[in-house]
DNA sequence: TCTGACAACATTGTTAACAATTATGTTAAC
DNA sequence: GTTAACATAATTGTTAACAATGTTGTCAGA
């Protein structure tokens, strides 16, 4: 069993994906069959939650088994997912959780910086009461998630808060670019983070929803930087070079 | 002939892709056959120079001649197309060339107004002489197609400088989503442009271009978002519903 | 002449078998 | 005991045939 990182749990993670998230009670109300923009979504949440770290390999069969469909939406979901790099198609490999270097660690962050305060923004400039309310309660499950120590739980529903800020901001082509950056940033705290470190801390967040009460989306946007800013100051970049661990550095004699 | 867009006209757009840009003199260096990687490029390119309108349909068989390559290489490639929205996938009824809303080109524009200021900012903090000197030579080459009325050139060379803007800033997250959004854009602009316009006025591509023999950054920003303000303000956002006409609405008496 | 049903055609979607490549485990030789 | 070559197994990539759906043209009936 030489196997560096978790490759050889490939199919018990794989088949953890299965009990997720409820998301919709039934998923197939017309016969039809899964969509691959389910599976995508549920690879996304799975490798949000750290469920699925960098460099598991993802192979056909056990996809499909663990969704029930045949090889050929594996295949198409694959490489959605790589067109997203969240997953590497390796050629007569097979498809890899994606291993991002510092390089694309600093990219994804800058991008961030970039979006995320003017989504604030305008989030806060086009929240409804009952958006608002709704980030209230979310901010409440987080909090729980964190006392009770769930782990998952609190991972997931920390990127959550930055998708929903983004579905607030009501613009769909940010918000599709922000749950790949929410996604890969999970594997590059996975990479990059020390051990303790969770996605955010959601001290964080409860400074965005008062900006959110008091409808001040110059100040959500700053906050929103700091945060991102504080995020990405809290990972060790520059260190570690790939996912993949490199053997022969790591077992030198010396 | 009902046609209501040139779908009759699909084989000849189609075949127009063959001879588009010299891109490399020998893309299959190796023995390998053209990638899909290639041809959503291709695409991407027929698109913004609008040899592709909105709605064209685009067939298998037709993208399989043209391209020389496989069904199931040409079913990838129009997979990645949807999954960036500049294809439409219709379930059993074949890709079609999207065509954006109103909505969509709306969030277009804030995502566009919220990225490349801050692209044009990093590129002029990153941009190396030779780089400002690439930029020179290719606001010649825009100004020539103009005065040519090189109609298609002009329209490309206009998207290829944000484009080449985003490459300068070194960012491969954000330079993936600016050919996106550049590709969206031309769809917009031909559905809700007026017939005359093309893609950018090269005066304001000037200007930005002064800002980065000045190193001036945060000028760029601010010339940048003028920019997209004037183009998005040039389109007539509002009216026209959609890409494939709408007969009913159209054809009723009185 | 117009309408509606039907049939032929074309196109897309799926499946399964096959080919090619990689990974692994074994054996033999040094 | 170690290494290298080989053979086997497993996985991925491709192709082709088949099934299903949508489209179009035709014909009969009103």
């Amino acid at each position: 069993m030489l196997a560096i990182y978790p490759t050889q749990h490939t199919n018990e993670v794989v088949y953890s994906l299965m009990p997720a998230v409820p998301h919709q009670i039934d998923e197939t109300p017309l016969g039809d069959e899964i969509a691959e923009e389910d599976i995508v979504e549920r690879i996304f949440e799975a490798v949000v939650e750290q469920r699925l770290p960098p460099g598991t390999k993802l192979s056909e069969s056990a996809l499909c088994e663990a969704f029930g469909v045949g090889r050929m939406r594996i295949r198409r979901s694959l490489l959605l997912l790589s067109s997203r790099e969240v997953v590497e198609l390796r050629t007569n490999r097979g498809a890899y959780v994606a291993s991002p270097t510092a390089k694309q660690a600093r990219e994804v962050f800058e991008a961030r910086s970039t979006l995320e305060p003017t989504i604030a923004r305008l989030a806060v400039e086009r929240a409804t009461d009952a958006d608002i309310a709704n980030l209230s309660t979310h901010l409440k499950l987080e909090h729980d998630a964190h006392q009770h120590e769930s782990r998952n739980e609190a991972i997931r529903l920390s990127g959550q808060f930055h998708i929903l800020l983004a579905q607030i901001a009501s613009n769909a082509v940010m918000l599709r670019m922000m749950k790949e950056l929410v996604t890969r940033t999970s594997l590059i705290i996975g990479i990059f983070g020390a051990p303790s470190v969770t996605n955010c801390r959601d001290d964080d967040h409860e400074e965005i929803l008062h900006a959110f009460k008091s409808r001040d989306g110059q100040a959500a946007a700053q906050l929103m930087a700091d945060h991102l800013r504080e995020i990405e100051g809290s990972l060790d970049l520059g260190n570690r070079t790939s996912g993949a661990v490199d053997l022969v550095s790591l077992f030198s004699k010396k």
